[in-house]
DNA sequence: CGTTCTACGTATACCGTTCTACAAATCAAG
DNA sequence: CTTGATTTGTAGAACGGTATACGTAGAACG
């Protein structure tokens, strides 16, 4: 008889002499590791059931894993990393893993210091938004921990593996779409980060748009505008970009949260959407589907790339190193905003 | 000369060495304990800086804190959360604690398996965004870890702290500006839980909607509606509410979420707002200042929810027992949707 | 000058796991 | 039945901190 140990949680000690077995024998069940035999193992299982036996996350981190994935967001306001998020736990379902989230403040960048902290804390693995971060930076904590980022479109000879959106694609498809209903003047509104690269979903979807534009024979049409990520910011941007003289009848913003501050700002100008301006969002997020919004947007599955990182990021925990990059096909989902002309 | 540990972190053994003190007197000084002189305390903090020295958190948990605080959210839908994230970190921007973020599924309650995975990863102290907890877990959970809730209205004899809104007056407040603009037939929207509960929000503020129903002679109108929290329900829900023979001129809806989807239905049926029907959010996020929207909605101040739960959750950790209910009074802002008739 | 405090430092057990190295048991083959 | 190979289980040293218990040097006191 020994009782429970004084701090009240059930160990691995107490499991072990529950099942007559050694402590190495029941650590072993809890890995999975090689060399147990099915009676060990339904043994051991049948004393931690009894006992309500649950492994130390920090004893784990001192020797092992400690089967913690860090998910690092810039805010949380945006409703599509919620659904980011729901594929990653989809994904985690049947395995050991856990994931805890690490939030920058808003509009920020993801923050060096959570990064730090992930670490200091032991997580086996890190999955990042990571939009603005540079990219030797990023080789830097890819090198101590196993990283996925998402919306960051890697150069080559990168440590870390990523999961994207065909940005370029989905700009593309949003001029497309405009143009066949009959838009022309169209502006972009990107956002606009201090450090810069090239890297950014914002510069892809950049490029895809002036493409397009080049394509339709609106070269001279391009309009590119870039605003901080603040409510304020943007409507300022939009306002400016409105009352000029020359105003487009369309604008592509970059995200969703935009083209909803776009639309606030359109109203307040007594401008018809779409009759005097067309308005296109992305990531499909679901405020574009209310009616008084009804923003026509493109959809890149969120639920596939939360998935898809976390296979990637478990496969690299387990040891691969060479670099993987995903990429889902956007769609485009038209509605009211975008009405031909 | 000792070099690094193998595992390529410094260690605190390192530090030691480097200042020529002994481990613990570093640790000493990492925690702010007693008994270390200025100078040795500068000789330390040299080392560590030189040396770029992290304590490392799964070492730490084993026998002492972590200084890691665990936010538990039911999802990361509400903009609101954000607020009250925001009003945490500021509180602990000085300290030694981070906070780590854990979510549950969308629309769902927080979840047990998230706490014990919060718990197993010895946080210090746990900051749960309660609505849909039953009591006697609550309890439970408190007797492990010290806890704040937030959202939560206690009954007597609880073993945890709680910040919270003045519901009761917030739902008061909105009938008598409702009453104030000229609408009468007022309907609340509440959200619909299994184990429903006395402690949770919703029941507060229609607590403070029938008492001013009362109050102000509209005792008749009284109605109330309660729906699942996904998109779909609610929608079926208010289509069903102003469909009906005898609709509302006025709905009250529990959170701003609620309050966009009943817009967006209102505007499908062809109904004027503010014109044939008032609407009034709760929580006054930012999408309640969108032209589109403009919707009336009551601000509880996140921010200020977020830093009380952070003071209280310290002062708990630091070994206070007795339970501290704090109460931020709601102010209610008027915008377009509820507009005099 | 001996004694008692106080303030400052140190040595080291301990936390609950993992994991390596090894022992014991079982099996296969000759 | 021996021998070697394989499978199964064990002992015990890490891991990197914290905290307790204790040592020691001056200061203060009589």
């Amino acid at each position: 008889m020994v009782g429970r140990a004084k701090s009240g949680r059930v160990t691995i000690r107490e499991v072990a002499e529950d099942s007559g077995v050694s402590v190495a024998a029941v650590s072993k069940v809890l890995r999975d590791a090689y060399g147990v035999s099915p009676s060990l193992r339904l043994k051991v299982q049948t004393s931690i059931a009894k006992l309500g036996y649950r492994p130390h996350t920090a004893a784990r981190g001192m020797r092992g894993q400690t089967y913690t994935l860090g998910f690092l967001l810039p805010d949380m306001h945006n409703p599509f990393f919620s659904d980011i998020l729901s594929g990653l736990n989809t994904a985690l379902e049947r395995t050991q893993y856990q994931t805890l989230l690490g939030v920058s403040g808003p509009g920020a960048a993801v923050d060096m210091v959570l990064i730090e902290a992930m670490i200091d804390r032991q997580m086996d693995g890190l999955i990042i938004i990571g939009p603005s971060l540079l990219s030797e930076d990023m080789k830097r904590v890819a090198a101590r921990i196993p990283t996925v980022l998402i919306a960051y479109h890697p150069l080559q000879g990168v440590n870390f593996d990523t999961v994207n959106d065909d940005d370029r694609l989905g700009g593309a498809l949003v001029v497309q779409h405009l143009v066949a209903a009959g838009y022309k003047h169209i502006a972009f509104l990107s956002q606009q980060i201090s450090d810069a690269e090239q890297m950014m979903v914002t510069t892809h979807r950049e490029m895809g748009y002036r493409e397009a534009m080049e394509r339709a024979g609106l070269a001279r049409h391009i309009q590119v505008v870039k605003a901080l990520q603040t409510s304020r910011e943007t409507q300022i941007a939009a306002r400016h970009l409105l009352e000029q003289r020359n105003r487009p009848n369309a604008i592509f913003c970059w995200t969703d949260f935009i083209a909803l501050e776009v639309l606030s700002v359109a109203r307040d100008l007594n401008l018809a959407v779409p009759g005097d301006l067309a308005i296109v969002g992305y990531d499909n997020t679901s405020y574009c589907d209310l009616s008084q919004n009804s923003i026509t947007s493109v959809d890149q599955s969120g639920q596939v790339l939360g998935l898809q990182a976390a296979r990637l990021l478990i496969e690299r925990i387990k040891g691969r190193t060479e670099p993987e990059h995903y990429t889902v096909t956007p769609r485009l989902v038209a509605r009211t905003s975008s009405s031909a002309r």
